[in-house]
DNA sequence: AAGAGTAGGTAGACCGGTATGGCTACCAAA
DNA sequence: TTTGGTAGCCATACCGGTCTACCTACTCTT
């Protein structure tokens, strides 16, 4: 056999995956996520503590993938522009995954707009954007030649630039927004 | 007596917007509503015609309050850089908003990702954003002395820049990082 | 000025549907 | 024989929405 006999909890990991992408987190419910992943209810509770735990985990899980498209494109990265630029072309990996009903955004910033205040996975979500951001100031520190105060001003500005675009390419259901983004910031570095 | 006597209908919009922008669309649910408009349920279904309906007149409601705060800021704007920073302003007036619960982002932003893809709603907001950008646009035409094209090139890389950081300080719960984002293209439009 | 009618308000019971989550009973494979 | 799966019923709560019954506060007509 090629793989061991996909387990219930990936099923349902994969499940509510793609419903709380298309249909938000409080417009999908359990029986939903079940149905989809072809499990009983019990397998549900059995791996997760509650529908807030998997959604925590779902949060984890887009968090990890999007950092694997972009070690992917990193990696074929040379110059400091280009590692930056890899940033950008992860978010649009992810962008261009084949989505069942269309790109709706960073999933991510969606499943935070529906938490409130103080719920831990808006932390989360922070977290990962601070994440981003620093990211694209490393490189832009190596661009900069080890300037890292003039970097990190600029990180905030792409970071900004990079967030918007995804954002109106989720309203317009249109991922090349986020290449226009890229480009900006492309010809930006390529004047520096 | 200084104002007719607050209609059941204005303390249904004021209390919705409050509960929609802090809990969600799909986490406020018809009788929270009520209750804080300190209304009878009748009295909702009577002016309108389903929470969809109310959700929807919420959304042009915010959307014409942006543009109250732009017109405001746009009368004391003399120069075309200062016409385009009121857009700026107009938002961080915005986020400046005595909010219960702290600086969200953009309503309109967080309840389009609540939507799904079809949901008219979505259209609205995306409209929204698009005049935005229209806004900057012309204000960029006149920057650049009637060079459109130019306008629209940058028009769209400062709508991003606003976008993303209105974003990001929802997510920190800061608008400060709105006076960020303004202060970049400031700098930006004084290099030009 | 008085009275009738009306428009819009209140409180709250009620309906069918659906939510999360717990439960029992059974089954298959290691 | 234990582990992790299946199917599905159940409890409890809340959802959006309808409806009855009552109650002001106007306005229009006489």
């Amino acid at each position: 056999m090629p793989h061991p006999a996909e387990t219930a909890r990936e099923k349902l990991l994969k499940a509510a995956a793609v419903l709380f992408y298309e249909n938000g987190i409080a417009g999908t419910g359990i029986d939903a996520i079940i149905a989809r992943a072809g499990v009983a209810k019990k397998s549900l509770y059995n791996n997760f503590a509650s529908k807030a735990d998997l959604v925590h985990q779902y949060l984890t899980i887009r968090h990890a993938e999007l950092l694997d498209f972009y070690e992917e494109r990193l990696a074929t990265a040379v110059t400091p522009r280009e590692k930056v630029l890899a940033v950008f072309d992860a978010y649009q990996d992810h962008a261009e995954f084949a989505y069942e009903r269309g790109f709706r955004g960073c999933g991510l910033l969606n499943a935070a707009a529906e938490l409130t205040v103080g719920d831990i996975g808006r932390d989360a979500v922070r977290r990962h954007k601070e994440e981003v951001e620093g990211l694209i100031a490393t490189h832009l520190a190596e661009f900069f030649h080890g300037d890292a105060e003039r970097a990190k001003v600029l990180a905030r500005q792409l970071a900004f630039l990079l967030e918007g675009s995804i954002t109106r390419a989720g309203l317009e259901g249109n991922g090349t927004l986020v290449l226009e983004a890229r480009k900006m910031t492309s010809d930006m570095l390529g004047r520096l």
